[in-house]
DNA sequence: CCTGTCACG
DNA sequence: GACGTACGTGACAGGG
């Protein structure tokens, strides 16, 4: 069919499909041979929901997929550094790259690149000829370059956001109209592009200027007459720099094409082409819904054996497990040791007795150097276990090293400044190095990198990171060990095995390393892993190691107590039901609430049994005695099981101390988080759980310092959002909540009551969360239609909230990320998910950035503060998210509390200058309750 | 091993 | 138009 009036052309910017595509998938790979092949995944997916969505009665007579062709074009004559500071595209993009175009044309759609021009070109040219010949073009993409092209017929569709782009929408977007968006551009310039544009002057002036002036051209002839003397020079000086902003930006729609628009026909797929090539992918959802659409026989998808050695990305070596070497004596060691000064790095794991760094015993170390180059140093194995004779048990296996020797040959290795050690979850390594009296440094860290690279897509185990990245799993450490109770420890592991397992821990950390180390770069998070990541490992190591003091008597006598008020309330309850049973059985509880008692509202979760959750409980509690008294038990069992009992459990033996272990890569938002025993969720918002503070103690004449940051979450909020009243009331000190109550009521805060603040800090809360109507009457226990109210509200006197909000979801849309102000990237893999998910998706995208900016600042802070109190006896002991607790002794409160407060209030700077101050609360007490 | 519950920021 | 919803964690008990 020839184009004409009537018919309507569909142009897709195929590019930015693939990159949404590449961002918003994890690196998946295809199964047979590991060809790295998300981006062409997201893309098919793509390409068939466009074609699914485009097939009502204003479908499409012409469409086409245009991608860009060569990196040198006509603007790099013009101008060497244009585009000039974009990064080089990532390794596992560029091979899927031509795949994608084979895909455009398996979906029989035509597709199109010229050689020296970018597809904005090819999209202006075809949308004017489209125009000429009288027909209407809807062009689907969200590049703002190419609104000047949109009016008379020309729209954009941002695919993502659904939305259409008309005149009026440019309008908004530039304040200009489209005739006058390159004028707006060349002043504004773009960073993205490395267009240099106008010095000083954005969006917002440009449109001022352009729209004062008519055009460009007028502007810069009549600059002498501008009044702000800076612009005015800026014009005048940087004329011919605009002008050539203006041909950077400026579409050619006279690109010479080999094809017409009568080429650019809608096509139906064949099926014989289609499903063939998505087999080929070994796409299987896509494949099985594609051909059941089609109404077709989905083809059978034949994924060959892995073969490692054809695996493209890391066509190195194969793992061989005999390969390995076994350390035995010093004359073993040294040409390791040889090895690892020529290079300046090696690889390095522990074995040790257990997971607990500061019991287990080390048991032997290995190291890699080379990729297939790694041996074991085995130390301190012994006879495998369960001999009759308990005194040759404990034997030590013939062959080995003395550890005294090994120790003091690797030590100078270890703490060589010249040699970069590299370890997966190096915290652990360096905890038992350090209580072998050795210093390790410096290191790197293959989990952190991930961490620093993937946070949100997957987790950075090394068992994970093997498998994704080097097609390869290791080892299972069950086959080693056993599980249950019949587990031994690595000690009694036969040395073949052993050297197996461990050398291949050390190989795998070093192919992660040599992989990961560029890739660090092109992900563009260097920074965030070398300063907010690396850094933090020995002072966490030295955190852990210090403990906090615990009282087991306090603990103790709480348990006692809170027993036998929890058999009261057991008898209680028990005649209250009219029979026994488990309370602590949600289950039980629920039948005998539902079923026998009869009483209403009774939800089924998925397993089929009844809710019983303290929401539930109290809203049943205003019918009946029995939940009220379940609510007091379910309290005091919480706090006996989870801290009174099992704190005492944790009280190491040597050091009388508790020592919690933090993991740095466990929450995707840039939090640690604490385990082993938690430390960070010790009670605190009852009177009787916050008891169990005054267990946490200084020692005999030393005092705790609690400090910590007030309201940081929402400081942020107002610097990120921009949200000036905020702002405000944080530069005057005011109480936020009561401010912003006051804001919204129109309440003076002098007459502020109870009630009204308690409603606008929930606000404040949700605003944070990804604030929904459902979640904010959950929460204040009012009617959705209120809550609905009060954030339409809340939006109306903050409206830069709500820009934020959208931006945000918008950005993670795009770029299936976001980030902290300090560069941390978070991954929104669902968040283009459909259906529920896609709402959990976008509130923690929206979340995320506020809480992982007030992660990296406490960061920032831990980093710094060792060596601000360095010269005060004074040891950093917990961190729970914005609070730092110390132990200082006595005499040295005051000074620590100055030194760490101004640690803490300026860890933003110099990288970030906040619009609002940050505030440091402190406490001292003889015990964490009374510090706090 | 999963689910429900509840402790924290 | 229906659906299901506050964000991030870890530990414990029950129950299959």
């Amino acid at each position: 069919m020839a184009f004409g009036k009537g018919c309507h052309l569909h142009l897709i910017d195929g590019s930015a499909f693939i990159f949404r595509a590449y961002h918003a998938l994890p690196p998946l790979t295809r199964k047979s041979d590991g060809l790295p092949i998300g981006a062409v995944a997201g893309f098919c997916n793509m390409i068939f929901r466009y074609v699914e969505a485009n097939e009502g009665p204003d479908a499409p007579t012409h469409v086409a997929v245009i991608f860009d062709k060569g990196s040198h074009t006509f603007r790099n004559d013009l101008y060497d550094q244009y585009k000039a500071n974009r990064d080089a595209m990532p390794e596992d993009l560029r091979p899927q790259m031509p795949l994608t175009r084979e895909a455009t044309r398996a979906f029989n759609i035509a597709c199109k690149e010229i050689e020296g021009y970018e597809a904005d070109d090819i999209i202006a040219t075809l949308s004017r000829q489209a125009q000429a010949a009288g027909g209407r073009v809807t062009i689907i993409s969200s590049d703002k370059d190419l609104m000047q092209l949109v009016g008379d017929g020309v729209e954009m569709l941002d695919a993502m956001k659904n939305r259409r782009i008309d005149r009026e929408g440019v309008l908004e977007k530039f304040g200009v109209y489209p005739e006058r968006v390159v004028d707006v551009q060349a002043l504004a310039g773009d960073s993205v592009d490395n267009v240099p544009g106008a010095p000083g002057i954005g969006i917002k002036t440009a449109a001022q200027l352009i729209n004062e002036y008519g055009t460009l051209e007028e502007l810069l002839d009549s600059a002498e007459q501008i009044k702000q003397p800076k612009r005015r020079q800026t014009l005048i000086e940087k004329r011919e720099q605009i002008e050539l902003s203006k041909r950077l930006v400026q579409l050619d729609e006279a690109t010479p094409l080999d094809f017409t628009l009568d080429d650019l026909e809608v096509l139906e797929p064949d099926p014989e082409v289609l499903l063939p090539f998505l087999a080929e992918m070994e796409f299987r959802t896509l494949t099985k819904r594609i051909a059941d659409k089609l109404g077709v026989e989905s083809p059978e998808i034949q994924i060959a054996a892995p073969a490692p050695e054809e695996g493209p990305s890391l066509a190195d070596l194969p793992f061989d497990p005999d390969s390995y070497t076994c350390v035995r004596s010093a004359e073993d060691l040294a040409p390791w040791i040889a090895q690892i000064h020529a290079r300046g790095w090696v690889a390095v794991d522990t074995e040790t007795t257990g997971l607990n760094e500061m019991t287990a015993d080390l048991v032997g170390i290995s190291l890699c150097i080379e990729p297939g180059e790694a041996c074991y140093i085995p130390l301190a194995h012994k006879a495998p276990g369960a001999a009759d004779d308990l005194f040759t048990e404990d034997a030590p296996v013939e062959g080995q090293m003395p550890m005294a020797d090994a120790l003091a040959l690797l030590k100078p290795v270890l703490e060589d400044p010249a040699v970069l050690k590299i370890g997966q979850n190096m915290k652990y390594d360096a905890k038992i190095f350090a209580r072998q009296g050795i210093e390790i440094a410096p290191i790197d860290d293959t989990m952190l990198m991930s961490y620093a690279m993937h946070a949100g897509l997957h987790g950075h185990g090394m068992d994970a990171l093997s498998d994704k990245y080097l097609g390869h799993t290791p080892i299972p450490i069950k086959s080693l060990l056993g599980s249950g109770k019949s587990q031994i420890t690595f000690d009694r592991v036969p040395l073949d095995e052993a050297v197996k397992y461990a050398a291949e821990d050390a190989d795998i950390t070093l192919r992660l390393w040599q992989m990961f180390r560029p890739r660090l770069h092109t992900a563009q998070v260097t920074r965030v892993y070398e300063r907010l990541e690396r850094p933090l490992v020995p002072v966490l190591a030295r955190m852990e190691m210090a403990g906090i003091k615990v009282d087991r008597e306090t603990l103790s006598r709480m348990s006692g107590a809170f027993a036998q008020k929890m058999a009261q309330l057991e008898e209680e309850i028990h005649g209250l039901a009219g029979r026994t049973f488990n309370v602590g059985s949600p289950k039980q509880l629920g039948e005998i609430l539902f079923d026998e008692m009869g009483l209403e509202g009774g939800k089924r979760g998925k397993t089929g049994a009844y809710a019983t959750g303290a929401d539930v409980l109290e809203d049943l509690a205003t019918l009946h005695e029995l939940p009220a008294r379940v609510l007091d038990w379910r309290q005091l069992s919480k706090l006996k099981s989870t801290y009174t009992d099992a704190l005492q459990e944790h009280i190491n033996s040597e050091t009388g101390r508790v020592h919690t272990s933090y993991s740095i890569a466990g929450a995707s938002t840039g939090r640690l988080a604490s385990t082993d025993p938690n430390l960070q969720n010790i009670p605190i918002r009852t009177e009787e759980g916050r008891r169990i503070r005054e267990a946490f103690v200084a020692e005999p004449g030393k005092q705790l310092i609690a400090l910590d940051y007030s309201q940081i979450e929402l400081r942020i909020l107002a610097h990120i959002a921009q949200i000036d009243a905020l702002k405000e009331a944080f530069r005057e000190g005011q109480d936020i909540h009561a401010a912003t109550a006051s804001e919204m009521f129109g309440v003076p805060l002098d007459e502020m009551t109870p009630d009204v603040r308690r409603q606008a800090k929930a606000i404040n809360f949700g605003v944070i969360y990804g604030i929904s109507a459902f979640g904010l009457a959950r929460n204040l226990r009012i009617p959705r239609e209120e809550a609905k109210a009060f954030i339409d509200r809340y939006f109306e006197r903050f409206p830069g909230i709500r820009d934020y909000m959208d931006a945000t979801k918008g950005f993670a849309k795009e770029h299936g990320h976001v980030a902290t102000l300090f560069g941390r990237k978070i991954h929104t893999p669902e968040i283009n998910a459909r259906g529920p998910r896609a709402g959990f998706a976008q509130r923690a995208a929206i979340n995320a950035p506020i809480q992982g900016t007030a992660a990296d600042i406490i960061r920032r802070a831990m980093i710094r503060m060792e060596d601000a109190i360095r010269d005060l006896p004074a040891t950093m002991l917990l961190q729970v998210h914005d609070e730092l607790l110390f132990e200082v002794e006595e005499g040295a409160e005051d000074a620590l509390i100055a030194a760490a407060r101004r640690v803490m209030e300026e860890a933003a700077e110099p990288v970030i200058k906040l619009d609002v101050p940050l505030v440091v609360d402190a406490g001292t007490g003889a015990n964490w309750a009374e510090a706090h």
